[in-house]
DNA sequence: GTTACAGGTTTACACTGTTAGATAATACGC
DNA sequence: GCGTATTATCTAACAGTGTAAACCTGTAAC
């Protein structure tokens, strides 16, 4: 049976090509300039069939978001794996957090309703932010000294506000070639913060 | 010539009207939900009469953009002349920031394009954030220690990150209801920020 | 060979921001 | 008061948006 496989192979990769248009062309353009109209002249296919892979638009930019998550964590797993000390951890967790904001922007931007950016579903807040003990920051951050859950949850909340307002407000208020120059004060109050933990 | 003067003022009433008539939409639906049809049909308009008071919906936007930091500099210029301290200034500061945030909330999504609020000039961040010496926050964290002006200048830009995180993820992340107990959280940070400055 | 179906397209609807042209309402000179 | 000039406003239209329904078309099954 190759034929089928060979069928599923081919809607994998349209799939995959819908998602990386929409990404192109926000990188090009802002994402206000994404349209699914666009998306199907590139990948060569009626406006439609896009419709086929996703429900909706909203849909679509959702698969965008919680991939972006996604490749957070996996990256967070590496780190994980390649450093013990909770501190560490963080530090490079922070450094992740920087690196996926600057290189992929657009993704960015779709994970936080920024810059025009807009995906209705608040999901995968609920899921990011909810997730306490899974969380390899918020595990990194109990690590540091034992101390209730609450207190735990604070401290992982306050991080997520440090970190994503040290990127989003680079991006936002920076010039692309300004963006790079921040990266040293962004550490600085990353390991501030982790110091202030101990 | 009471006739000129009235028009003069009926085309401010309009243009006022216009202004609040897209925040209210933008309160109660979502950015993405104000059109300018929309915005036409409440103040009893056809939509074009809408081109005689702004050049373009992203004008409109930018105006909404620009009223709020005019606003929020007016809060401030309370804050400076009722303390001296400009410690305890940069905290009354940091609590403006919330009220604002949590009260006028579509307002602050247009000032930093959350949310499906999409304004694309950025004339107003170079304003606020290159200001240094005219701008309070700037004033009271070189006032707290003599510093070069580069060194308050980088302190500067991270009080922007700190409060602009805490409130855009406060408000992106959080339900309404969640908003107001997360005040506290955001204040402590302040304090610790202001504290960290001596 | 006919039927069933998946893959894809065309067409259409109800929106959007915005512009051009027509029209209604007003103010001014006589 | 009447005609004219100007201003205010509207209607119609264009190009674009997300999306749904209807239609075609080549392949598979019986």
């Amino acid at each position: 049976m190759g034929i089928l496989e060979r069928r599923e192979r081919l809607k994998k990769q349209v799939r995959a090509d819908i998602l990386k248009t929409a990404r192109d062309i926000a990188r090009d353009e802002g994402w206000q300039a994404v349209s699914i109209r666009k998306i199907a002249e590139v990948i060569e296919y009626s406006p439609p069939i896009l419709y086929e892979y996703f429900d909706s638009k909203d849909k679509l930019l959702e698969t965008i978001r919680d991939d972006g998550f996604s490749q957070l964590h996996e990256e967070f797993s590496k780190i994980k794996n390649l450093y013990r000390n909770p501190e560490k951890q963080l530090v490079e967790f922070g450094q992740a957090q920087w690196r996926m904001a600057t290189e992929q922007p657009e993704v960015f931007q779709v994970m936080f309703n920024l810059d025009g950016a807009l995906c209705l579903s608040k999901q995968a807040y609920q899921l990011e932010f909810n997730m306490r003990n899974n969380h390899p920051v918020w595990e990194a951050l109990a690590a540091i000294r034992p101390r209730a859950a609450d207190t735990v949850s604070k401290t992982f909340y306050e991080w997520w506000c440090l970190t994503y307002g040290f990127l989003a407000m680079t991006l936002i208020s920076q010039t692309r070639v300004n963006v790079a120059q921040m990266e040293p004060v962004f550490m600085e109050s990353v390991r501030r913060f982790v110091r202030g933990l101990m």
